[in-house]
DNA sequence: GTGCGGTGTGGAACCGCTTCCACACCGCAG
DNA sequence: CTGCGGTGTGGAAGCGGTTCCACACCGCAC
């Protein structure tokens, strides 16, 4: 492979004059560039990023910190990201989070700019000391669906999610709803489901109700979790006519369980579900759309902004709308 | 941020043997690897991968080359890909191709292990000059779900996969059966539709029929446009009885033209997929099955397998299964 | 003719690591 | 006591770029 110094000999001259045209330098006469450039064509010369990075201190890299990345939510965020990074110069590093040692392990590497020159977060609170380092050590950080201090994030408010799913559930005359989240306590620190159970708590003490713990249940974040804890929910004696889930992936466990035990949807049990992922659409799912694709897209542009005038990059804060969408797994309940 | 030399100040050695320890080299006496290893903690050291990337000649790194980053199944296949690089050293860089040229650049770029030690492609064929030039360059190359002169490739046989959709639907009594693929012609020359044509044409031909080309049509690879070339399909005088679609994306598209048209599914037509993507299972929909995440897992471990071994790697072909996985979007058709 | 600022250019130093060669020091055999 | 192989160790050279300083050369004003 052809160095930066088989350039300089082949075009006669020196290696500053080949960087220089490497990096659009002004200070070059057309007639050597022109000579640099016919050499580098020939020997079809590709400067080496690695070696660039490491006299520049940068590596035109960009890392995404994506916790279970078999979520369809952080699939469809990557995307977004993935279209926002495409015109730019940086790389896209991949990296899944597992567990929390895994989160901190990585969170420990990309303290310099060896590894990225800028971070995307998704979903994942960063521990605070790790957070402070990492922007101490000047490596920007975006946080898309999280909540970190002095950083800029892309976030939406859920629990007007929450209160809005709920609401809908309400208006159409429903009184006994149902809840199914995730575990409020988990080792990630995730705060989503917590807040979209507290804007339903919220709609219903809104309406007169209160939040009757026998109607909240937790169960993991796949369908087939969701749908064993919505069947319990409705074997109830006296059982919600409406099930609000805190996500689409849950709330398609919910429909599962409604068909499992012959109830109709939404003629028996009404259903509405969070995020609006692709598979929403198809199982005609009222749900509370947020722009999963948007954020990822945000995010990586509000990086790359921070990447690009460096200095005047400040904490800014982009708060997504959230959108009810009526589809056709919600109706007023029957007549009792 | 310290460097290899503070730490061998700080421990009272040479940079030579702090190398050395990072690099769990035996020729370090018990006590010298401790004090340097004391130190290492005290600095909060950490190697540069950058530099220890350009001294010597491999950036851990694997490049994953995949189109269209918006289908389904490449999702999935990546799914695999990271779930088979997790354990490893290497980090995930993804190029998204969105064009022939987007192509081009990314292959042109990757001939050096400068960007990546080891690269991972899918659904892509190569064309045969870069991928040589690529190989030349002693970087390791696994093709998954494309084809390519002596390289290591993870594949289906397409052919037989689209036999065997039709020799269900023609088990079950169909003789009007409908195809909608992929135009046979596209930028990327990808060939999976094609094939899958050609093992329905197969079928039809071993039951004493031939392709009527009335029945086989073409769209893009979303519902949308499925759904419309479908709706068309079921319009005719003499509609199919059964449409084999040769993506599960595709048939989600029939299944949305048959409702639209107020046609039951499997009672007016019978649709069979491909891929059995997550959506499939919701739908109910029947299909030839191919392990995505496993493909994506297996060509990621054999490309370890050749960064890993070098050498020993020569060209292994991975043939995976293809399952008929039958639900409830085909029957019998109605007496006529 | 001399002095001066500006413009291109060459190349050393450096980024942080690996690798290899040189060498000090050891015990042991002759 | 000398010579010799083996074991740890130090540090220079090199990976392929960037950056900065020095400098040659130019035209121009004086």
């Amino acid at each position: 492979m052809a160095t930066i110094s088989d350039v300089a000999a082949h075009a006669g001259v020196g290696l500053g004059t080949v960087s220089r045209v490497l990096n659009n330098s002004p200070k070059v006469s057309v007639a050597t560039r022109a000579r640099v450039m016919a050499a580098m064509e020939i020997l079809d010369y590709r400067p080496s990023p690695l070696a660039r990075g490491l006299s520049r201190g940068r590596c035109h890299t960009v890392g995404l910190l994506v916790p279970l990345f078999t979520h369809a939510s952080a699939v469809e965020r990557l995307r977004g990201v993935v279209a926002a990074l495409h015109d730019s110069p940086y790389d896209l590093v991949l990296f899944d989070v597992e567990s929390p040692r895994h989160r901190d392990e990585h969170f420990a590497a990309l303290t310099k700019r060896d590894r990225a020159d800028g971070l995307l977060v998704v979903s994942l609170p960063p521990p605070a000391r790790d957070l402070a380092k990492i922007v101490g050590a000047g490596v920007p950080v975006v946080l898309i669906d999280a909540r970190g201090d002095g950083v800029p994030m892309v976030i939406t408010d859920d629990v007007e999610g929450g209160r809005i799913a709920t609401r809908h559930l309400l208006a159409l005359g429903h009184r006994r709803i149902g809840y199914i989240g995730e575990e409020p306590d988990n080792p990630f620190g995730f705060t989503a489901t917590a807040l979209r159970e507290q804007g339903y708590v919220e709609a219903l003490q809104e309406a007169g109700l209160t939040r009757d713990g026998r109607l909240v249940r937790y169960s993991r974040h796949d369908r087939q979790a969701a749908q064993q804890v919505a069947s319990k929910l409705l074997a109830l004696r006296n059982r919600p006519t409406a099930i609000f889930a805190s996500s689409d992936v849950q709330a398609t466990g919910v429909l599962a369980a409604a068909s499992a035990a012959g109830l109709e949807v939404p003629g028996d049990v009404s259903v509405v579900g969070f995020d609006d992922i692709e598979i929403s659409s198809y199982a005609g799912l009222t749900t509370v759309r947020q722009p999963l694709f948007e954020s990822g897209r945000i995010g990586a542009e509000m990086l790359l902004g921070a990447l690009d005038g460096e200095e005047e990059h400040h904490a800014g804060v982009r708060q997504l709308p959230l959108d009810l969408v009526v589809r056709t797994t919600t109706a007023a309940p029957k007549a009792a």
